[in-house]
DNA sequence: CCGATTTCAGTTAAACTGAGATAA
DNA sequence: CTTATCTCAGTTGAACTGAAATCG
């Protein structure tokens, strides 16, 4: 039972998600928070409905973690320019600087987890896995609808 | 970003609880009781707190999925022989025959998640993470203790 | 009026900590 | 007295649905 991969992927999660927290934790960030000040980082200008679609959780969720950043003063939103119900984010200086420190601390996360795979078989999990994904998500309906 | 093993990990967690939760929905099941359902199929007899260490949660947590199920008469419990305290729980007939229908729902699920995957892919998918886990875990410092 | 976005409010599932009673 | 187990109670983090206001 232990060695089901449904039960091997759960636990991964499970220990990664843990061991981002702890990395996360000195820099005062979740991870989900961590998530989207990566997602601004690199693509910045982004509105509270394209990273919720983006993170795949509703556009409510994602405003509770966007408005706790601003109140930090992480990032900054503004109107869009010609739709001026779209807010786009940006990161602030302090952010752009806390990302960077978290990033560092979330790498080494990866890099240890990874550790003992060779870059063959880092290359193998990663196509492994993005095919069980999309074989769970291309017929999305189970049979019963 | 959505090729790095970390996000790959938690995607594909995320929708394989979300197939196992719309697998299990038809069975009155949440992934959380079918697991504690799976565990007594194979080792009845189990007590709160000993399934509490296996599914590495609190025994007050494992204790409310527990009592819900003991409630739907899906599992009974009596005390330990010796140890009044303890209580073992096992299925009742109900029980067995409920598991083995959302066995056969979760079974079909997790094919489908690999049926792009030949069986060398899915000893490596499995021995990946296995090796992924193990290295989050061993030094569970992260170096700043 | 319609569609997309943002946001307020309440809810839910699943974990947690704290505290207390019981038994070996 | 100590330790492990079970359980009541309250809490938390992170998601959800429902509903409303705004903009184009």
């Amino acid at each position: 039972m232990a060695d089901r991969p449904g039960y091997l992927i759960k636990r991964a999660q499970a220990v990664l998600h843990q061991a981002m927290l702890d990395a996360l934790a000195p820099h005062g960030l979740t991870v989900s928070q961590y998530a989207v000040l990566a997602a601004l980082g690199q693509d910045p200008g982004r509105s509270n409905a394209d990273l919720a679609r983006q993170a795949f959780v509703t556009p409510q969720s994602m405003n509770t973690v966007l408005r706790e950043l601003e109140d930090r003063e992480l990032l900054s939103r503004r109107p869009h320019p010609q739709h001026r119900r779209v807010l786009q984010a940006e990161l602030t200086a302090t952010g752009t600087r806390l990302l960077a420190d978290a990033a560092a601390a979330v790498d080494l996360v990866e890099a240890r987890m990874l550790s003992s795979l060779s870059p063959q078989a880092r290359t193998e999990l990663a196509d492994a896995l993005t095919a069980c994904v999309d074989a769970l998500t291309s017929g999305a309906t189970t049979g019963s609808d």
